[in-house]
DNA sequence: GTTGTTAAATTGTATATACAAATAATATGT
DNA sequence: ACATATTATTTGTATATACAATTTAACAAC
């Protein structure tokens, strides 16, 4: 054999010649490319195999195809930003320059928006969490979490000073699936305390999530950081 | 054929079957699947049909394979949440409720900041621009907008009274990559007036955008939404 | 026991074929 | 000219087969 004679299978070189003529537009958006069987005889290859780079491609988001019409370059690439939500809690953790400190423990009454959040009956006991995150011993996060007693009925019992309360309820419920949401707001009097915001014109950034177990909300936290030290998506600002 | 003979082929309905399998924990993560051959036997079909079913749970990351071995479900030991970067403007505009005002447009030298940003010359010259967006006659967005004006020469001719200059900017310089980044941030006392955010204890949702086009930045966007109306990611807090 | 070889099992690539389903183009009938 | 029917094109599903590549297990030699 060649020398030249890699492995690279038949179906990725279509699939490389096919990239490169949207990378390049040759082929511009919309426009219709040759059909698989077309392809397998321009590559000498079974139609199978043509299709397959097609496919993959198609999945991919790079082409678009419909049964009796053909397949065409995807028009808009129309890239709505995903971010990816940091967690700086398991970041200090990482460092060891985490520390969390209970501030309230309860189990009380959920408010109807909780139990609504939470899919539960109005006025059904939850535990309620309240606690600061510390990484240097400067503290950036306030969190207060509502966690459904049935997924974690000993939670009271736990040494939740020694144990991160997002620990024991993750290695509790592992949850399966999670909704979030980020907002700015205002502080209140005592998260500012909390905090140590001394500046009385300062925000912070909301984190609100829910965990799910099957289809039972098992926990719904608020995370509040103080916006100079939390922001989300590319850290372009502070490039050198 | 019977009444409920469904269209649905059967690599679906052997995907079906896998992902349930999957997601009761029936079969936990990491454990072994059946092979291809087994479960072409199972479900009386080919072994290149089910090979499908198995292929496309393996691409969207549910299983993972190894030839010579078998495939597994995966382990995932946390999934880090992904959020869309909602984009207000584009929805008020689909609904006809938007209106943009120029506030300001010129042409200024590049602090070192933004030249940084803009990987430019200091001193360079840019367009400057500032915006307000409205929908239905309320104010959703304050925008400022830093152009190359070697992506956007003829910018100042525009009617960029008529037309957004992000349509214009967009269409001009059909940026491929977008770098983002949101914080929440106190409004200067001019973003508060043009917001129109009469108490002083407001907060503002800042959106950062760094638009490229292959190489070179070819602006950079800094967008300020009220606090109260704009948040990012799902939107479980309001249901019902 | 360790090492090297062989064999079996499993996924990966590829082909040739057949028919179904949806679409687009063409022909037909009035 | 217009509506309808037919045909051709193209993608979608499915099968049967063959061999390659990789891993694991079993076995043999030392």
């Amino acid at each position: 054999m060649g020398l030249k004679d890699q492995k690279i299978p038949q179906f990725a070189v279509i699939k490389q010649y096919l990239e490169q003529q949207i990378n390049t537009q040759q082929w511009a958006p919309g426009r219709r490319i040759p059909t698989e069987q077309s392809l397998a005889e321009t590559f000498s290859v079974s139609r199978m195999t043509a299709r397959r780079a097609v496919q993959e491609l198609a999945d991919a988001g790079l082409l678009e195809r419909t049964q009796g019409s053909g397949t065409f370059v995807t028009q808009k690439p129309q890239q709505t930003p995903h971010i990816v939500l940091k967690d700086i809690i398991r970041t200090a953790k990482k460092e060891n320059s985490h520390k969390h400190k209970m501030i309230a423990l309860d189990a009380v009454q959920a408010t109807s928006d909780i139990a609504k959040l939470m899919q539960l009956q109005t006025d059904t006991l939850v535990f309620q969490l309240t606690l600061l995150h510390l990484q240097d011993d400067q503290p950036i996060q306030w969190q207060k979490i509502w966690v459904n007693r049935a997924f974690a009925p000993a939670l009271m019992k736990q040494k939740l000073d020694k144990i991160d309360p997002n620990d024991y309820l993750e290695w509790i419920c592992r949850p399966q699936k999670t909704d979030c949401q980020v907002r700015a707001v205002i502080p209140s009097a005592s998260q500012r305390l909390a905090l140590m915001l001394s500046n009385d014109r300062s925000c912070c950034m909301q984190l609100s999530q829910r965990a799910w177990s099957g289809e039972s909300v098992c926990s719904f936290s608020i995370m509040l950081h103080p916006a100079h030290k939390y922001f989300i998506g590319d850290s372009f600002m502070e490039t050198k």
